[in-house]
DNA sequence: CAGGATCCTTAGCGATACTG
DNA sequence: CAGTATCGCTAAGGATCCTG
């Protein structure tokens, strides 16, 4: 589609980036990976994209196939991913691996819900034997459900039925506390995080990421 | 590292690409994946990039750690990846993958060597039962050892030891010939191939790409 | 306030030419 | 061969303004 800034190369990966190789393309594709949002959704999600920019990036994403928007008469547009756009999805996250031994971005940077959740899926291992749960989280005054189950961690758009813990906090707080998750009862204590419920399935949850459970798929392949 | 254009996000895909997402990177990157390259090679295999261009990239990639560049005295630089630069293969993979599914850019267009071995390393599903082999394939000039082993095809630099068949082809060519095996023996008949030793055994190494052996891990898990 | 459109300025890109 | 220098062009970035 791109004839003007194409890298007219046969190559997938030529190909992929005529699509999602501008600037901002990947990362708003990011921000659509958990749940289609709205444009001032996905403007507070990246601050630091203008606004005639990530309009321009969504258009071109519409057109090429990985975005489409939904109610084009009556309401808020919402943008989701196209089946073949929710590809992406184990790229971005071979892509954020790898990004994670990059040097930290120069302050103030931000870091959107849809960030740390996508890491938080990607980095916790908890324990397979251990029964399901659902927890209730609330970043940016959105409510996500964080699903453990068979080994692993899930992320879901909107409350769950039963939750074991509920907590709210900021992304960064819990980007924190993925990393040391000691921190937790200082977090508690000063109210950068609130918790309803169980702490300690907080605690256990935390040092998934951290403390991945040892077992068969403990580690990765290599 | 990159002050001025960074995304000041510190998520893992963001700082990614403050490091990889800047034009033709990741096709550098990726021309570096099978052997270090030199300048001139690049240019070959880039043949729409710029020559002040790909030095700046180059200069970008090795300040930041993905590629290094040897033999920096004596004779004709050599560029490489670091350990760090040659774990984006996975993710280039991805990309690669999902870019089979993108329209096809304008022609003409370019088809590197390397492009075309990462896709067969990647695409090719031969029968794991069959012994091991080791084919030579001259692409561009440049001699590869095609190795098929244990279900899956490695493409290494430099002629194999002992070669179960040899052939010489330019990458568009054999790329045509992956879609569609069909073609070998028109191709050998008009020299766009040319082919030293068992022909069934090409045969069977293209068949492989489009017509995977049908086993345990044949297909994708989703 | 959501969802852009329209400026203007700057920085990165692309093509060509040039040099050690 | 392996880049560097120059330069016009276009996309990115930022601000403001418009329209329901």
């Amino acid at each position: 589609m791109p004839t003007s800034r194409s890298y007219r190369d046969s190559c997938g990966v030529a190909r992929a980036l005529d699509v999602v190789g501008e600037r901002w393309a990947l990362l708003v594709v990011r921000e659509l990976l958990l749940v289609p949002q709205r444009f001032s959704e996905l403007r507070r999600a990246l601050p630091n994209v203008s606004s005639n920019l990530l309009s321009d990036r969504l258009r071109e994403l519409e057109d090429n196939g990985v975005v489409r928007r939904s109610a084009p008469t009556e309401g808020p547009r919402i943008y989701e991913l196209t089946e073949w756009g929710r590809k992406l999805e184990p790229m971005l996250r071979a892509l954020g691996d790898w990004g994670i031994d990059a040097p930290q971005p120069p302050s103030p940077s931000s870091l959107s819900a849809t960030s740390v959740l996508i890491f938080l899926e990607g980095a916790a291992r908890p324990d397979p034997e251990a029964p399901p749960m659902d927890c209730s989280l609330e970043l940016d005054g959105r409510v996500w459900t964080v699903r453990v189950a068979s080994g692993r961690v899930q992320v879901l758009p909107g409350a769950p039925a039963t939750a074991a813990v509920s907590l709210r906090t900021e992304p960064a707080t819990l980007s924190a506390l993925l990393s040391d998750p000691g921190t937790l009862t200082a977090a508690c204590a000063d109210g950068r995080v609130s918790v309803v419920g169980d702490l300690p399935v907080v605690e256990r949850l935390l040092r998934a990421v951290t403390e991945p459970w040892s077992g068969d798929r403990a580690s990765a392949p290599q």
